[in-house]
DNA sequence: GGATAAACGGACTTGCGAGTCTAATATCAT
DNA sequence: ATGATATTAGACTCGCAAGTCCGTTTATCC
């Protein structure tokens, strides 16, 4: 609810692939793999992101995704600014055009704390500390999957 | 993009509604007036919120809708949960299924201050504080406007 | 150079939230 | 009673985000 659909993939995303590989091209279909991210529609969005700059790219054998900067230059600001931009952060809470200290809108003084605490977290929230909480997930994960022999499908 | 665009019409409606008569009928019409409201729809929204008992309705002349309680008893947290739901609100944040203590997603940790303070503003948020700061700005705008002989549209 | 393997690009489909419209129903005033 | 006035109910349209598909391009390997 506070990112779209696009954008949370995204962000799901970029971590698994500085799980993955933080240096260095992962494919598409491997980046998927035991996860439901849909591969097609993450190809479309990670051209957008090599748009963007927060990816580059390789085509041919050998090739794929790779992360641009170092994780823990990639702040989730960054990734949400890149796809659905950050300017539906700064605007009014309700929705109205003009909204602002001279016309505030009836929750304006009271949405201000939440509005910092949202950019505060995704100024400070950084791609390796997404990617480490993601790898003792997976750790655990695999560890669940051995013990019981059954694949579990998250990232 | 915190709420829906209904939820905010609603919102923003019932806001005008405490504003306007904070007990009695209003017409959808009168509602709208000299809003960007579009009155069918929220005509459709505000049935939903009679079965959900935020607000109560009486057809033919003198008739429209009210608010079912006082100002003060109805909470943004109230509104928010009859027209998105809360449940939105207490889903993983990039949208996994599975998303507990047990099994977080790569954010889980990070996320849970501004869940919190988001829940918290929706709890202590009421309807006659947002009227009272709406009534406050159309009063300006009132002023504004016999000032400059120009009629403003806005809420 | 041919086969293969990957991203690239865009057209296309789908689903759903948002918004419109109209007929039905209930209420009030005269 | 009758007409005016309001919600009620629901079918319908619209636009956009989400998702699929496939041919093209570029790189690598043998």
């Amino acid at each position: 609810m506070l990112y779209s659909t696009t954008c949370s993939y995204a962000i799901r995303a970029l971590a698994r692939l500085a799980v993955i590989r933080p240096e260095g091209y992962v494919r598409i279909t491997e980046l998927c793999e035991g996860t439901d991210l849909p591969s097609h529609f993450l190809a479309k969005i990670f051209r957008d992101l090599v748009g963007a700059g927060l990816l580059t790219s390789a085509k041919g054998r050998g090739g794929g995704f790779a992360l641009a900067k170092r994780p823990n230059e990639v702040r989730l600001y960054d990734i949400v600014d890149a796809v659905d931009g950050i300017k539906a952060y700064s605007q009014c809470v309700v929705g109205l055009a003009k909204c602002d200290a001279t016309q505030p809108c009836p929750q304006h003084d009271y949405f201000l704390p939440v509005r910092k605490e949202i950019i505060a977290y995704l100024e400070s929230t950084t791609l390796d500390q997404m990617s480490e909480a993601l790898a003792k997930k997976m750790e655990i994960l695999a560890l669940a999957e051995r013990s019981s022999d059954l694949p579990v499908v998250s990232d």
